[in-house]
DNA sequence: TGGTTGACGGTGG
DNA sequence: TCCACCGCCAACC
């Protein structure tokens, strides 16, 4: 990233190819969605870009806030929580269990599905 | 070019 | 444990 000036658009479409390999049933903060990017404090940056993305291939729901809530998801937090129970992501109330779920960095590109 | 806007994060009360 | 405040960053206007 040494300054090849990276254009804009290239950081959102960095997160959202992060945010499309998120596994089923694993979660990552937005935060580590940054980091995964490229840009480690862009957290908010990264929720900023989660907020119109709206492509149906890209899991936004697996991307929380830290501490394990839930963060927005436009409008309905409610439906958030139910994505993420019918993958089989562990909850505490209305709080992700990050320990056994969350994910820091992306899975290598198996070949099986 | 400059200011505002948040699906955020961490700290402190 | 919950709320308020401040700091950070890229996208938008």
């Amino acid at each position: 990233v040494t300054t090849s000036r990276e254009q804009p658009r290239d950081f959102k479409a960095r997160v959202l190819a992060v945010v499309r390999r998120i596994p089923r049933g694993r979660v990552a903060t937005y935060g580590d969605v940054a980091e995964m990017a490229g840009h480690p404090r862009a957290a908010r940056a990264v929720g900023n870009i989660m907020r119109g993305c709206g492509l149906p291939d890209v899991p936004c729901h697996r991307v929380i806030a830290a501490g394990g809530r839930l963060g927005g998801y436009g409008g309905n937090e409610v439906i958030k929580r139910g994505l993420l129970v019918a993958e089989g992501v562990p909850l505490s109330g209305s709080r992700v269990n990050l320990r056994s779920c969350r994910i820091t960095r992306l899975p290598k590109a198996h070949k099986r599905r």
